[in-house]
DNA sequence: GCCCGGTTGGCAGCGACTGCCAAACCGCTT
DNA sequence: AAGCGGTTTGGCAGTCGCTGCCAACCGGGC
């Protein structure tokens, strides 16, 4: 699939398959505008494909699911949870690398309108809710195995590691809904502190 | 649905509607044991029909969705959790309520045996798994307000009573995940115990 | 016997999603 | 320019979960 021809060039190679992210991003803001104006659940597959133009078909070819219009692909934010653990120096516990990663993801976002925007539809579409709540503990799963490296020094079990990075994305999650009732007042993260600190009082 | 003849007799009235309640056990019973027998996705709600002497028609009137036939209604669920927290005495803080809660609804599988096999079915089906994180965050929801009263004494705001339930229920997964992955071993609760001593070291 | 509220079953239909096959397309060679 | 191989696309039919609608049914009160 993408592969094909990547052959030299580190770059996007043959301004052909360019046409074919170009097509992609077509998609996706024709989905993200329709969701955002008329609900997820009343915008259906065959709406979407048909206002940007092509067939429902090759719609599901680049996005397996309608889930996956929404939130991009789960592997990129996968990866960049836990790249981001992976370069925090050694010294760094676990609180503060998962802090670090989480802030790397809230990065991601071009702006906090449209981040409380995509929150908010995520937040009240119960299908989306649950599709985000299952990548998240896929995420919980990869990153434990790295944070287990850090706490290991401190005499901390397997279980107990889980406990601890299953909290910190619980107050994430607490964090971003607290921020999406104030209607994007304040920061994230400073919620997320003072979540985490009412919880380790 | 549920009302329609419900006199004086505070037990289960009319011997008509136990018929119901009758056929609706035999459906869930054979839908369980489909289910652990070739996998969630693998039965259709048909076979499940077909085997249980059923229309899929009326099947879908007793369980309104395929997910509804594990772990029953969400009600019966998040009445228990409140009902129980609400139960608790006045002096017990959030987090001995939270945990009462918790042992009440583990007190509803009827062995160790039967909630192994159930919890391995959901953590191992990505639906499902979805489905109950949808039904715990409701929960959360629900037991929000209660549980900030116990909270506002000692000066927490709504944010913190979220990140502080949030964890709660995060820690429990936790528990039941690391449970699942030693074959049943242990106490859920001791699991529970220690994760959030981790965490609040 | 008869009507009546409530239950059931069958049918048609919707929406997400998949497999399959033929047509279109791109870049390359002759 | 014509042809060719591999990829991409579109259309179609079919599956599965789920819903609305309507006709048939069944137990109990008049």
């Amino acid at each position: 699939m993408t592969q094909g021809t990547q052959g030299k060039g580190a770059t996007t190679s043959t301004l052909w398959d360019r046409t074919r992210q170009l097509a992609a991003q077509e998609i996706l803001q024709t989905a993200l505008r329709l969701f955002t104006q008329q609900g997820y659940d009343e915008t259906t597959i065959a709406q979407i494909a048909r206002e940007a133009g092509v067939s429902q078909r090759t719609l599901f070819r680049y996005f397996g699911t309608k889930e996956d219009l929404i939130g991009g692909s789960e592997e990129g934010f996968v990866t960049l949870l836990t790249e981001t653990v992976r370069k925090q120096p050694v010294d760094a516990g676990a609180w503060e690398a998962l802090r670090a990663a989480f802030k790397a993801a809230l990065s991601l976002h071009t702006s906090p309108e449209q981040a409380l925007e995509r929150f908010r539809l995520v937040h009240h579409t119960d299908s989306l809710r649950a599709a985000y709540l299952g990548k998240r503990v896929r995420c919980q799963e990869e990153l434990l195995p790295l944070l287990e490296a850090r706490l290991a020094p401190s005499g901390t079990d397997r279980g107990q590691a889980r406990a601890i990075v299953a909290t910190a994305f619980a107050c994430f999650d607490a964090a971003t809904a607290t921020w999406l009732e104030g209607n994007g007042q304040g920061d994230i993260l400073d919620l997320y502190d003072e979540g985490l600190a009412a919880v380790r009082s």
